[in-house]
DNA sequence: GAGTGGTCTAGACCACAAA
DNA sequence: TTGTGGTCTAGACCACTCC
């Protein structure tokens, strides 16, 4: 492994790891020089590679800083659906349906170990039901989660907001709408809709995994693209 | 605009023209030294780039070369469906069900401007329909297909393997069949399916346009991911 | 064996923005 | 004003691999 492979990999998994946070300046350059005993040129071809990939941003006269974590929502993406309705100009609102906790998973399929919270809700846009959510939270990786109130700020976006992630996963697929759904989305059983499914861990643990349905007339997903990852 | 940043851009261009096609050896670095009268490290951060993005590949004594397009089956790739199908050990088949061409197009939101090629086929797996698909091609773009026979090979198969590509968009929803899809895909109308459209673009010329049509319970998109494009 | 890309150094000048 | 990152140079050694 190359040096400026290193210094790199060295950097990323402080801040994967929570040691560097959002917003922190990490060392100037001539302090990773002395570090790791190298040249500036090395230090700055492993920060420029940061930098591209997003985990810094670098500012001249002022240092290099942890980024941000940005908010979009494409089809790769974790989108906070409240910045998503609210981007429209529409007004978003969370409804919490059920909560319970259970203190052993018993949904094998998602992956879970230990303690977990069920939610069930659903988000509208200007008072208009658009999706309904199922969402497990894995208090064993996110036990803050546990002292936070549902009811009217939406898991998806304090979990955005408050739990960092490594890893991600979506299943995008068509449904019909099941009894339950079609009440709460004003739709007829068996309209078809659009269900995500997504799981997101943290170093290898399941952090929440989620299933939204939405109507497929009011929802759909777009991603933009270019050939070779160009 | 930083030197490196116009060697990259140059050879990018000459990529995405098709001056240089796939294979080719590009000039080697102690070449390009004397072509922008720049040092090595200057080029070689420059190609370095361009290998990272994968418009060329390196290879020691050897020199650069254009490299491949690749073929995957994501949500952010353009499949081929032949490759997807034959990939988890099924028999893919496909079957034209109707070609016109149209001389004007006719279809302003698809974006298209002069002749197309109007398609209508079926994709099948182990001789279950699994897919339908309506496509258009724009000839202006692509003129080599008015002369190719789509009745046994999948017009996203011949395009992937002859039309060069720049620019993709796709979007997913979810419809109920309609009667004719029904028929096809041997579905109950209305049933959930899974949409997919997606516009490719050549240097900011349609290339084609499709909409395809899964049953739901047949298909999905997957996608995994990092945080920050890590 | 010869020549390529991969990596690194030590130094330099510059633009820019924060202090 | 000052110090940061952004860029570039000229040179070096190495590993790999194709001839």
């Amino acid at each position: 492994m190359s040096l400026d492979a290193r210094i790199r990999a060295d950097i990323e998994a402080r801040i994967r790891s929570g040691e560097w946070r959002p917003g922190d300046r990490i060392p100037f350059e001539h302090e990773l020089t002395a570090t790791y005993g190298c040249s500036r040129a090395t230090v700055s071809k492993a920060l420029g590679a940061l930098a591209r990939a997003g985990f810094i941003e670098r500012r001249r006269r002022a240092g290099s800083f942890v980024a941000h974590p940005p908010i979009h929502a494409t089809v790769l993406d974790v989108p906070d659906l409240r910045a998503v309705v609210e981007a429209r100009g529409e007004a978003y609102r969370w409804a919490l349906i059920a909560q319970h906790r259970r203190d052993r998973a018993d949904l094998a399929d998602i992956g879970a170990i230990g303690p977990v919270l069920a939610l069930t809700g659903l988000h509208r846009a200007d008072d208009a039901p658009f999706g309904v959510e199922q969402r497990w939270i894995a208090l064993g990786t996110a036990p803050e989660a546990a002292a936070q109130d549902f009811s009217t700020v939406a898991p998806g976006s304090w979990l955005l907001a408050h739990v960092p992630w490594s890893d991600a996963r979506h299943r995008i697929s068509a449904i019909g709408a099941d009894a339950d759904q079609a009440i709460a989305l004003d739709l007829a059983p068996g309209e078809a809709c659009l269900q995500l499914e997504r799981w997101t861990w943290r170093s290898g643990a399941l952090v929440t995994y989620v299933r939204q349905v939405f109507p497929g007339t009011r929802y759909d997903l777009v991603a933009e693209f270019k050939p070779f990852g160009a």
